[in-house]
DNA sequence: GTCTATAGCTTGATAGAC
DNA sequence: GTCTATCAAGCTATAGAC
């Protein structure tokens, strides 16, 4: 039958960010995602030419909707730009609590993969992140604060130091100690 | 022959953290840890019961030279603390130029190990992370500056920010930004 | 305490039918 | 475009000699 070659995609993209994301890229097998995908492993080589491109295409999956979480988070505060900032960071103390919650999946990615310099995944975690930080710059400048570049860059640090931090030792209070010092950065100095 | 069987523990950990942290925990086999070190699997085995058993000892063995590798840096460089915590930074950012420096070693194992919530290396990490957290601290109490206890966090927040964003981009002035605002933190507000 | 040898299973990827 | 079937290689871990 010829389904929309599309949904197969998404499909077996789903079933490979549950597992990538749930077990690790290295520990997840083509043989489990295919079984949880519902289809068989001959269908993923159909669809991806290999586990290394199916890597690649779930990192790339995550990149929109995960700027997308952020910028709701931020806009659905109320205050000034400090205190939607820290909105943030209150937010996403709020999601690590959650057991399923594992981490940055791009950090993840990238020391998954840092054995292997020239992998295409790590491409596309690094433009997220820079993706990010231009993001996080136009909110600043938008502000008419001064050395908006600097400081997006300041905030991205803390929002990966949270990441990490709180994976390290499941305790959400990292990521609201973060959100202190975020805030303060995006204050204009007198 | 009966080899000082600490001395051939060395030997074992050493080859893994040479393969652990240039490859990741998962993608380096037991095999070619035994062929490094110049012994059988068979004597990997008698000196570690499993494999998860090597990991945790591997991240163990990195404890204490991680915590004297940073206190060498912060000693060694001149000035108050501000100016120290910015020496820190600046030798992160030059250690990071290294091809074979892959992120931190403990961060990457909780990456890769967040699949196996049980894991004994898990808890290592994160001791590890405690105790540099407390060493910070009390450095910062000696000075005389209030929220000691906070300001270290914030600091550690920025270090493992820095050493993630540094793997994610392959630039070390991300730590180099880091620093800038590390060294505000352990600066008295007045 | 180290060796040779191998069990028993899982892996990423492919062949060829329909 | 999806299937059944399978390969060759790699994996963790163990058996038993010395």
């Amino acid at each position: 039958m010829a389904r929309d070659a599309n949904a197969t995609r998404e499909q077996i993209i789903q079933a490979a960010d549950c597992l990538f994301y749930g077990e690790g890229i290295r520990s997840a097998s083509m043989d489990a995602i295919a079984a949880r995908a519902g289809l068989t492993k001959r269908t993923l080589y159909y669809h991806f030419r290999s586990k290394d491109d199916l890597i690649a295409a779930y990192l790339a999956a995550r990149d929109e909707p995960t700027l997308s979480r952020y910028a709701g988070w931020l806009d659905e505060t109320k205050g000034d730009l400090p205190e939607q900032i820290l909105g943030v960071f209150e937010r996403l103390a709020r999601l690590t609590k959650s057991a399923r919650w594992k981490g940055c999946v791009f950090l993840r990615a990238a020391g998954e993969l840092a054995g292997t310099p020239g992998h295409p995944a790590l491409k596309i975690g690094s433009a997220h992140k820079k993706k990010f930080e231009a993001w996080l710059a136009g909110r600043i400048a938008a502000k008419g604060l001064s050395e908006a570049a600097l400081r997006a860059r300041q905030v991205m640090l803390l929002i990966d130091g949270a990441a990490a931090q709180v994976l390290i030792h499941r305790d959400p209070a990292y990521a609201l100690a973060a959100g202190e010092v975020a805030a303060a950065l995006v204050t204009e100095k007198v």
